[in-house]
DNA sequence: TTGTTTACTTACTAGTAAGTAAGTAAATTG
DNA sequence: CAATTTACTTACTTACTAGTAAGTAAACAA
């Protein structure tokens, strides 16, 4: 009934299926039965709905560095890349894979927020590849940060690159990610 | 003085620099001083100049896989990431990488040719890396179909997330994705 | 009970988008 | 030379878009 979470719910899964300059205000109040000037009062402008759809992002990845933090780094990624298989199969891309392409043509504290996420992902994601090696469950080449680079690019991608050519890509890709990370996937 | 020409490659730059959503035919009128109709004459729909925009991407690719088609494995793959390097410098993205975040809103006929340009360059990639194996120039974990999803993946995402977190990453990416198929990066 | 805030709606503006129809000057063709 | 095609322009329509201003019914607070 929290019709302001209801919007950015609508607006994140508008983002990551059809993307920020493909969607509009009237998508929205379409779905949730209100009319656009109900989302302006929520978010007086566009830019102000994408930044809380990202800050929303923000917050659930902080809640997850926390919540998974005492976890081996292994079953940390698993999580991870749990939540790409579900975004996958609903045809979802992830936040990133959507806004960066269009990144040029965000609104300044848009673009400023997409920075901080990009760069909130690799944060984690370099140091969860680091605890993988001193808890010795996950080794690679190169550096952790090296690593996560390929990591994180590689699950954006397979998102992008599964809805264009079949879901057998999806696995395929995280099939050949995990085991350069020498970590098994128990799914295939 | 090709007009026709001259809207492609325009196209080609808004399609890669801002997205296809985010462009109008009124940001190529302005910039060749014709009208908007004038390229509707050309192209009588936004998806008519899409399509042209990705047909001749396929000409290219088909043009140097025969072009190069003797040349050494490894020096294939230092021409592709070439390309991607140049495209670095000007903040352009791939054309992969901007029209497959937009994939579910394009026009039928803009989604088959994205379709068939991403799998070009996967069995191009696939067919690269198996010629690596056969002449010795490359050598990595997994199937070659696998690794070039990987490839694949990681050339998109370094022009993505270098064009956000500065062109630092494009180098790091690169680096570690040559030295997983034992190729030596000589930028570096 | 009165005043204020919350959560909207109605009605509107101004701008931009793709696309079309009709006209035209110049080049090309028969 | 006449007819036609090429490469546009002018002028327009239709459909959205984000965004705003003013109003309102219901809930809440003093």
């Amino acid at each position: 009934m929290d019709t302001r979470e209801h919007i950015i719910d609508l607006a994140e899964e508008l983002i990551r299926t059809k993307g920020y300059n493909a969607f509009s205000y009237g998508d929205i109040a379409g779905v949730l039965h209100i009319r656009n000037a109900a989302i302006h009062y929520y978010f007086p402008s566009k830019a102000d709905l994408g930044v809380a759809v990202v800050d929303r992002e923000l917050e659930k990845i902080a809640q997850s560095r926390v919540e998974w933090a005492t976890l081996p780094a292994d079953q940390q990624l698993r999580k991870v890349v749990e939540n790409f298989y579900t975004g996958s199969r609903k045809g979802w891309i992830c936040l990133n894979g959507s806004l960066t392409p269009d990144y040029l043509t965000l609104p300044d504290p848009l673009q400023k927020k997409v920075k901080i996420m990009c760069q909130a992902v690799l944060d984690w994601m370099t140091a969860c590849l680091e605890k993988g090696l001193e808890d010795g469950t996950l080794q690679f080449e190169g550096t952790p940060a090296g690593r996560a680079l390929l990591v994180m690019s590689a699950l954006l991608s397979s998102l992008l690159l599964s809805r264009v050519l079949g879901k057998e890509v999806f696995d395929s890709m995280l099939d050949q990610l995990l085991k350069d990370i020498h970590l098994q996937n128990n799914r295939s």
